[in-house]
Formats: structure tokens, sequence, C-alpha cells
DNA sequence: AACATTTTTTAGACTAACCTAAAAATGGTT
DNA sequence: AACCATTTTTAGGTTAGTCTAAAAAATGTT
């Protein structure tokens, strides 16, 4: 009946939670495709052997959602894949560009005693290193409250709770900037040309901010 | 050229290692069989794949074994999975008998980094929990000194540096007997009938022990 | 409402890894 | 040297997961 599921089946779970997640509207069968480099017909595909394992529900040309075994898979997922974030920047000095792509092998890892000990051996962390929650044991856990660099206004006081990307690159670009977690700065000016932002951090540096970059950082008013 | 290998490859390099190991003589494609718990026919197949990629010499009919690629393959699994068992031991306070079905699936995780600040983190050990020496980065390392409990003399005085067998029974079994590594013992009797032996364990208590254990019971003089 | 575009599904084919059953090669015995 | 038992390989089939190309459904535009 419970049947282990493959790492290919797991991370169609995880892409469809991740659609899901803050919309609650299904997910395209494209929208999954695109989230894991695939193509819509394999999708469809994996779509149908999914929901006969009563892990998704999943209507014909109207999108898919998880059920609540299909749920509580992803959640544990995601739960597996920060504590080993975790693992890896506090205890192996990883960089936090660096952890993602190990992650993603390491959450697909089957024991559940090895996750509760896990947690337990980092001292029940609640943030990942790129300040993305930490599920608990039954999948439950809080978005942190966040607004999007992007849309704050001038001269409030932040700091960067989060990032709305794991790419290494773009990661690593933050780590020049200065800009990591707990980063302390402000917005002195906006420019609509490109809609680039200045920037002063940690109350010394102040530079330019791209679009694209601003629309990546989450932050809190302090 | 290089392209990674699958899981299922890396165990077929892993099995024939362990056949070969230390014997020299070529694996059979029974034998193969019989340690991965499939079919010969099965195993046919691999080698043929296996061969096409030059990571062992195939011969038909004639037996299999590695080449120098597929031997620093195998020898880099074994350097992790006993590296791993060592974390899951030494600080998630996992029980010996407990860790290798994990540390099957985590050998496979494929980062050289990830390997090398493991054995930083875990302080370089020599020796896994069973007691079995672990492959530095080369692949390189040394067969403990040990002798079978089974071949043993009479009025010795010994100590236990490794097990033969690594089966969650068999390791709970040693440990109910108070048979762990670094247990001291001397073998007082030994009897015929059944090949069963009398031991003292840690100068106190004496026990016999079958000969199924005493052969799986690795010892050294002390 | 009809047409065009986009999205999704179906159909058919491929690869890796497995299986069973049958054929072929090997090795030991007389 | 011929036979027999065992081992190994071949042949042919299955399943999971992928793909491309074509068909079908949904959606947007006028």
């Amino acid at each position: 009946m419970k049947q282990p599921l493959s790492s290919t089946e797991e991370n169609y779970l995880k892409a469809i939670f991740k659609i899901c997640e803050r919309s609650d509207k299904p997910a395209s069968t494209n929208d999954v495709a695109i989230l894991l480099n695939t193509k819509a017909a394999s999708v469809t595909d994996m779509l149908k052997r999914l929901s006969e394992k009563s892990l998704i529900n999943y209507i014909k040309y109207k999108g898919v959602t998880l059920t609540e075994s299909g749920e509580s898979i992803a959640t544990s997922l995601i739960r597996k894949h920060r504590l080993w974030e975790v693992f890896l920047t506090d205890k192996l000095n990883f960089g936090w560009e660096e952890v993602h792509e190990i992650a993603e092998q390491l959450e697909h890892i089957k024991s559940e005693e090895l996750t509760i000990r896990l947690e337990e051996f980092l001292d029940h962390p609640k943030f990942d290193p790129h300040g993305d929650p930490i599920p608990d044991r039954e999948g439950k856990f809080q978005y942190r409250q966040q607004i999007l660099l992007a849309d704050v206004e001038k001269n409030i006081p932040l700091v960067i709770v989060g990032v709305n990307e794991h790419g290494t690159e773009f990661l690593q670009y933050l780590e020049k900037l200065n800009l990591i977690l707990g980063s302390k700065l402000t917005v002195m000016d906006t420019f609509t040309y490109d809609n680039s932002l200045l920037v002063q951090v940690n109350n010394s540096v102040k530079q330019t901010i791209s679009a694209k970059v601003a629309k990546n950082i989450f932050v809190q008013k302090t």
C-alpha cells in the first residue's frame, strides 16, 4: 500500500507544492514542466501515475493540487532539504550558495529517524541558510513576514531576511555586494528609468541595485 | 566522457570490488547476482554496459575484474559509506547495527567537496564503527591485521577488532553478548561436536559462542 | 459566435534496469 | 573423448521515465 516513492516522483510532488504554495490555485502542466526542466508530455504521464497513487488531485486540462498525503510528503522533503542545508553551512562550513545542489540529493535519503536526529544535532533550527522556514515533524511551518526589497518605500530601516532565488550565481553576487542574511539597509533613492535602487548597506556603503536583484531579496522593517 | 554513474551501476562496481577484494581472482556472474540479490541474466546485461564504459574487464564466461577507473569509483564509494557510518554513530548516536542501511543511501551522494569536509569534520577517522578501514582520498587503505575468532587457539588474550557481517540482527545479538569492538576475550575451550566455543569476555562472564558467530568476528592477539 | 493561438493530452518510440525461459558454453567425471 | 551438471549468455518481454510529433481541448480576440 505505501511503497516508497522514487526520487523522480518526490521531485514532482515538491514542484507541485512550490507552485501551489502561496496561490492555492492548481498548478498547470506547463508550470510543472518548466520548474522541473522537462516536457509537458512527460508531466502528463507522471500526473496520471501520481493520481493513481492518490497523491494528487488531477483533472485533465484543469491542473493539479496535492492531496493530504501528497502534501505531507512534499513538506517532509522540504524539511529534510532545509535541515541538510543547515548541516552543510553550520557544521561543514559550506557557503550558502553551495548547499542547494547537495541538499537536493540529501533530501531523498529515506529514514525518519535520521531526520529527527539530524534536527536534534543541529539544535532544532527554525530557518535554513537562505532564511526559509523549516517545517516541523508534522510538516507545519510559518511563513516569515517578508516584503520584496523592490516594493519598499524610501528611508525606512530594513534588514534582509531571505532570498527569492537559490541559484549559485545570484547568491555569490549578493555576497560580493555584502547583501547577506541579517544585513541592514535603507533605500535612499529609486530610479523609475530602470527601477534600480540606491541603497545604503550596514550604515556605510551606498550602492545601486538592479530591479532584478531587488525582486529576489526579502526584507523586514526593523 | 565522464558522465556520472547511476546508483545501480555504482552498486555493481562495489559488488565486484568486494568479491575480488582479497582473492584477485575474477568475480563470476553468479557471485555478483547473489551479492546484489538479482538474477544472473541481469548481471550479464549490466556487465556489458560497464565494459562499454571501460570500468570493468569482462570476458564472456570468464568473469569480471575492475579496471583502474572502476576500482577508483568502488573505493570512493566505500570511503563515503564508512565516513557516513562514523558520522551516524559518532555525531547522531546511532547504534552500529542501524547505520549500514542509511549509509548505503548516503554513499551515492555526489560531491567530492562534501566527502572531504565530512572527513575533516569527523577528524579523519581511520576505521568505521565495525572496525573496517576507511580509504583515503586516493582510495588507499590498509587491511587491519585480523584473525577469525573461529580460527584461534585456546588461552590467548584477544581483542575484537572487526566483524565479517553487517546485518542488523547479527550486530544486535553481538551487543547483547557484550561482544563489541574493543571487547577483550579469551577462548577457554572448543567443542568439536558443533564447533562452538567457550569464551571469557572482559575477564568476567563466560559464555558459549556458536560456530556461525565465531566465523563473523575478527580478533587480534593483545 | 467563429477563428486563431496556446496549452494539454495522446500516440508511438527510446533507454536503463530488471525479469523468465531457452540456448550455449564450460568444467568435471568417467 | 563423451556425457552431464552447472554456469552463463541470449532472446524476448516489462516498467519507469523520458522524448517528439500530432491531435484535442481550452482560451483569447475580434
